[in-house]
DNA sequence: GGATTTCAAGATAAACATGTCTTTATTTGG
DNA sequence: CCAAATAAAGACATGTTTATCTTGAAATCC
């Protein structure tokens, strides 16, 4: 239901928008904490940079850093770079019968898909990290500090 | 976002559910009307039987029938029998530091997954056929009428 | 029993998602 | 300029989903 590279990425993300005071950070950094496969996370972040929710910096001392602050990007934001929730506009049989209105099952199912639009355009990286009341970290580390990284 | 799969599941039960008292339907007629590649229909068709939504019944006049009423089947059963949607009730990244409860992210994206099968769970195949005041038919077929096929 | 209809099951294949590896290009710092 | 660090890009490999084709098995009707 929701993809192993949506994961990918929205882990990534978190991390990014917690360190984002801390300047660049380079892919071999995020893939440790995030535990996702470093090369595949790469293609990942770049997808990331082409949708302009992320600088990418090369050389010594770069890396890759959130674009926006994390108020300003949204679950939605993430997902749709790597993977678009295709709502369903038009029946899918191209029946000329629904070209006025969907169908009641095709209507179920994109309700349910705006449904989750919705519940992911009203989440934002922020709301994601330093989470007041909730003990857990995002991932494998802890809110605004750095990790060694071994 | 929904596999195609669990489309021409839902397609095919839809159907089915339409034309209950009919008899049994074969595979080539459910496939045609619902426009769903044969062969790949008679697998999905198959799982429906293996969870006990459908009956099958071979031989001449034989097909596929369902084996409870429209009311009694959910968009769920259907989904769930071809793709089971994975909710999230661990850290996927295995972090001891998690064990008691999910971060925001996971939380979040599970309480997504939970929108959804809630949304599912409650529309019943019955509720997708002969919806008053909705003019529009599920597929290509009329409600309780059979076409015929050429 | 034989012919027909229909589902069942297996082998095969194409498309896509996921993941790896190698090389290249760019930037920084000495 | 040179060396090191780092992203970018492309080729390659694997796995899963989606689909097809062929054969086999069961039920019905005559």
């Amino acid at each position: 239901m929701i993809s192993q590279t949506a994961e990918y990425a929205l882990r990534a993300m978190a991390y990014l928008a917690d360190q984002m005071s801390h300047g660049h950070r380079s892919t071999i950094e995020v893939a440790t904490v995030t535990k996702v496969p470093t090369p595949y996370l790469s293609k990942v972040l770049k997808r990331m940079v082409d949708t302009g929710l992320l600088r990418a910096q090369r050389g010594p001392g770069g890396g890759f850093q959130l674009k926006r602050t994390p108020e300003l990007i949204t679950v939605w934001d993430v997902v749709d770079a790597v993977e678009p929730v295709k709502r369903i506009t038009t029946c899918p049989l191209e029946l000329g019968a629904h070209a006025k209105g969907l169908c009641p099952l095709h209507r179920k199912l994109d309700n349910a898909l705006a449904q989750l639009e919705k519940a992911f355009r009203e989440t934002t990286l922020a709301d994601l990290i330093n989470q007041p009341g909730t003990p857990q970290p995002l991932c494998d580390f802890v809110n605004s500090q750095r990790l060694p990284l071994n």
